[in-house]
DNA sequence: ATAGGGTTAG
């Protein structure tokens, strides 16, 4: 019966099996089972299918039938099977086939090199990458465009920029492939000029060397240069996929340009793209960021499926909110209802939630499950931070601090900033003098050190030290990154530094933060000099505590927005005490919602009350 | 037969 159908047509089942009919499948493994020749055709579409099927048994089924007929597979077969196994997770397997099929060229070669890629073996891809060069087989296109995407970490850029004169050498550069490639790796190094030079080299573009670009920028924080190219890319005819409107996405996420956000959401509604995952979590994250978790909360619900990362991005959004019973909510489900596995991000979430929500002994139960090992994640030095964290807002600051002395890690200064804030808010200066000296041996070019420390100081009448910590500072401190806010009006961002006056409306803004200042004043404000490190006098403290950018974009939004309407200002760097004050008062005297997201978290202010319980 | 860009955290 069987060699009945096998030898009368024998292309049948080969053209039904690759047409992915079952038939034609059993058919052929049917051909095989009884000794039948199957040569190179029925191997050929038999791998295919279980290529794309993932079908590691009956790929399996397939490559020992080869063994015991003898079948020794050529070059086009065996590079079949490096993928098969490749793409069944069996890399030692797809190696062992690149060793023993009897000749290899540079096709065979690459998709091993493009197997370890793909999994993550970088020095494994250069190592062959290496081999194969030596033996004299010249690379082509597909082997530089897949190598490049190994040549990142440490010695990364190094190894990159070695390949790349090798790609000019062998006239590669133009190639679009090779050309995305290459800029992605440059941009991923944190070059991004190089990146960019790449980009406006490449004699032809498309949408993922457009994107490419587009991610380098929003990658490394470049979130207006991001906006900026990708408006100028989709005027000359870039035609976005759902990958550029992640990117451009996580710029908007950056900028917290609620207003831009949307408008790209539009235009994915518009697009009626499927719903890619990605998309959607960089669509929670935006929405989330921007202020917006309603949002977030809708288009999670919405998912017809979810990854870690979407459980994630939902977590950190209700924990930069402040919302620590709805983490811990989530939280629960996830571990319930959810087929997806809490990874270490979800407890830095989490943990971090559970912080700036009030609930830290919540969060303590979560971080000693962590150390028992129930969940399977080893607890990593940010989630030690969390706990110091923790442990300071509770007031517990001797507990942080033991836990601190027991960690088997090297503590880094962010954890010692940490307990130093807890020490200024909880007014411990035995403590606090001792870690913040510590941390001004390991990070004495941090401004922010100085100021904590100093504040704490003050707080204790102990001005002799304050002009001590003051001087230290002068000598030592950089600022790295100048303190800047902004506020996003009709779709535009309106940005403000503390000492330029590039705003149009800048005379109007100042005269506005003075008015403030005075109505505030009459309400009980007091402005904190402690926050002004500089050696001045009280009236010149004054001066530049009201320069502070935040107070600038706060003012700008109450003379720009109509009366009742929220107010939010965005900031690069942490919020000072004094504007943090400053925006109480205004919530309560103007009876405006202010909602201020610093580097850490959203400040939502509403009559006179921060939804941070003033700990941040 | 082999190839490039993506989402959370830091």
């Amino acid at each position: 019966m069987e060699s009945f159908v096998v030898l009368r047509v024998k292309n049948i089942p080969i053209s039904l099996a690759s047409r992915g009919n079952r038939f034609g499948i059993e058919a052929l493994l049917e051909m095989a089972a009884i000794g039948l020749e199957m040569k190179f055709d029925g191997y050929y579409t038999l791998l295919n299918e279980c290529i794309n099927r993932r079908a590691f048994r009956e790929g399996q089924r397939v490559h020992a039938h080869m063994i015991k007929t003898c079948y020794l597979p050529p070059m086009h077969l065996g590079t079949r099977l490096i993928v098969f196994y490749n793409n069944c997770d069996r890399l030692g397997d797809a190696r062992r086939m690149l060793d023993e099929i009897p000749e290899r060229n540079v096709v065979s070669w690459t998709a091993m090199v493009s197997a370890y890629s793909k999994r993550g073996y970088a020095s494994e891809a250069l190592n062959l990458f290496l081999q194969m060069f030596r033996s004299g087989t010249e690379p082509n296109e597909f082997t530089f465009a897949t190598l490049l995407t190994s040549c990142t970490g440490t010695s990364g850029l190094d190894l990159g920029r070695q390949i790349h004169s090798l790609i000019i050498r062998r006239n590669f550069e133009s190639h679009i492939f090779v050309g995305s490639s290459l800029l992605d790796m440059y941009a991923k190094a944190g070059r991004i000029y190089e990146a960019r030079r790449v980009f406006d080299c490449l004699p032809e573009r498309d949408v993922v060397s457009c994107t490419a670009i587009i991610s380098g920028y929003a990658q490394l924080g470049l979130d207006e240069e991001a906006l900026e190219l990708f408006r100028q890319l989709q005027r000359e005819g870039m035609i976005s996929n759902y990958v550029t409107y992640a990117s451009v996405l996580t710029a908007l996420s950056g900028l917290a340009a609620l207003d831009l956000g949307r408008q790209v959401h539009n235009h994915v509604l518009r697009r009626e793209l499927p719903s890619y995952v990605v998309l959607l979590n960089s669509l929670i994250d935006m929405y989330s960021k921007c202020g917006n978790l309603s949002y977030s909360r809708r288009i999670f619900d919405s998912m017809p499926e979810r990854t870690v990362i979407s459980w994630n991005a939902m977590l950190v959004g209700y924990s930069k909110h402040g919302m620590g019973k709805e983490v811990v909510k989530l939280f629960k489900l996830m571990k319930e209802e959810s087929k997806v596995r809490p990874d270490s991000v979800t407890f830095l979430a989490v943990l971090s939630g559970c912080s700036h929500g009030g609930m830290e002994d919540r969060g303590l139960e979560y971080f000693y499950e962590m150390e028992k090992g129930e969940n399977g994640i080893e607890p990593e030095l940010e989630h030690y931070g969390c706990v110091v964290d923790l442990l300071g807002r509770a007031g517990r600051v001797e507990e942080a601090f033991e836990f601190i002395k027991k960690m088997h890690f090297e503590p880094t200064a962010a954890i010692w900033g940490s307990l130093l804030g807890a020490c200024r808010v909880h007014s411990n200066i035995d403590i606090g003098e001792f870690v913040g000296f510590r941390l001004l041996q390991i990070e004495p070019e941090n401004a922010g050190n100085y100021v904590i420390l100093s504040n704490l100081y003050a707080s204790a009448g102990r001005w002799e030290d304050v002009r001590t910590v003051r001087e230290l500072m002068l000598e030592k401190a950089v600022i790295k990154e100048p303190g800047r806010s902004w506020i996003e009006l009709d779709q535009i961002l309106h940005t403000f530094h503390a000492s330029d006056r590039s705003h149009p409306r800048r005379e109007e803004v100042s005269a506005k933060v003075k008015e403030l200042s005075i109505k505030l004043k009459e309400a009980g404000y007091v402005p904190d000099l402690g926050c002004v490190l500089y050696d001045v006098d009280e009236e010149q403290k004054e001066k530049i505590l009201l320069g502070h950018s935040e107070k600038l974009a706060l003012a700008f939004g109450l003379i720009a927005t109509a009366e009742g309407v929220p107010v939010r200002v965005i900031k690069n760097l942490r919020i000072c005490v004094d504007c943090h004050n400053f925006a109480k008062l205004i919530s309560e005297i103007y009876r405006r919602e202010v909602s201020l997201r610093d580097k850490n978290r959203f400040h939502h202010i509403v009559g006179g009350i921060c939804s941070c319980g003033d700990y941040w």
